[in-house]
DNA sequence: AAAGAGTTTAGAATTATTCTAAATCCTTGT
DNA sequence: ACAAGGATTTAGAATAATTCTAAACTCTTT
């Protein structure tokens, strides 16, 4: 699945098998997050929806968000308190915080790797998904398997007030 | 480091260390973490710190538990979108999160295995922490290594508006 | 064409957290 | 001991991402 018409198509196929209506909001929302393989948030992605849909709402993006992400077209990522950002990487993979850029990198996971993180959990404990970050410092000309931009949000270092 | 005057005496330390000050209120704040093996809000450490001290501000909570977070004497824990959690536990460690009760346990990670995800990293990053969260179900009779309440933050299935 | 469910929309509401400015507390030099 | 000066605490206001609400709209199906 790579081109447009064809993630159009998966996207159409998901919604109706949840039940949900294949709407031109949810059309280009999709669309949009695919266009960059970056992080964006709501309201990045908003601002960039509304080039070609002037009249779309910030609700109607949350809502879409929601909904994208419940049919895994798409992954939600949580960074510290920052503003969710949304991911459409769909690859098990781990994420790369670069503390001094503010960017994002995916990080590419083995599958065996992934068994072995299983097997750290105790008997009992079923893992459905799992969340794996990793906050550093990036040398410059290193070629990540995926960079993808973030919006800079450098906090600021302790007792700055 | 374990009885309740060592962990005082750490905490002066570590503050000292630091160019701050030891005062009654991050004392306080500290040892009500200290007190449970759990994984409390901000809003849940400034109820638990009213009863000794009922001046205190939930301002002043805040701003102790970030002191707390710099001095790493405790841990900052953000699942989802929910309210920061603190941890007590600064062994290297992940966390699963419960989805059927919001319980938060603390999983040990073997040393080897933290050595592994640094492995993962292609040339050039250099990861100064890793966060690994697995999400899913535990089984009630299960013994975890350490079990650790959560206020029961279930959010509620895709739809429920 | 009407009914009914699903969806979008603007704006209000929520809420965890941070900010602000004044008051208080310590430490240190004299 | 005392004044100065920085650190800390405090209450309340402000912020900002997200969710909620209720009305309007749009499909699909009868």
């Amino acid at each position: 699945m790579n081109t447009p018409s064809e993630n159009s198509a998966t996207l159409t196929k998901r919604l109706i098998d949840s039940g949900l209506r294949p709407t031109a909001q949810r059309e280009v929302v999709f669309k949009v997050i695919l266009e960059k393989r970056d992080h964006p948030t709501a309201d990045e992605i908003f601002a960039r929806v509304k080039s070609q849909m002037p009249t779309i709402s910030l609700a109607t993006v949350y809502n879409c968000l929601e909904t994208l992400v419940h049919c895994q077209l798409i992954r939600q990522v949580n960074l510290e308190r920052a503003p969710t950002r949304y991911c459409p990487n769909l690859h098990q993979h781990a994420h790369f915080h670069d503390e001094t850029t503010g960017q994002i990198h995916d990080i590419d996971l083995p599958i065996e790797l992934m068994a072995q993180l299983h097997d750290v959990l105790p008997a009992g404990f079923i893992a459905s998904s799992i969340e794996l970050t990793f906050r550093g410092a990036a040398a410059g000309t290193a070629q990540p398997t995926v960079t993808a931009d973030c919006a800079p949000t450098l906090n600021n270092p302790h007792g700055t007030n």
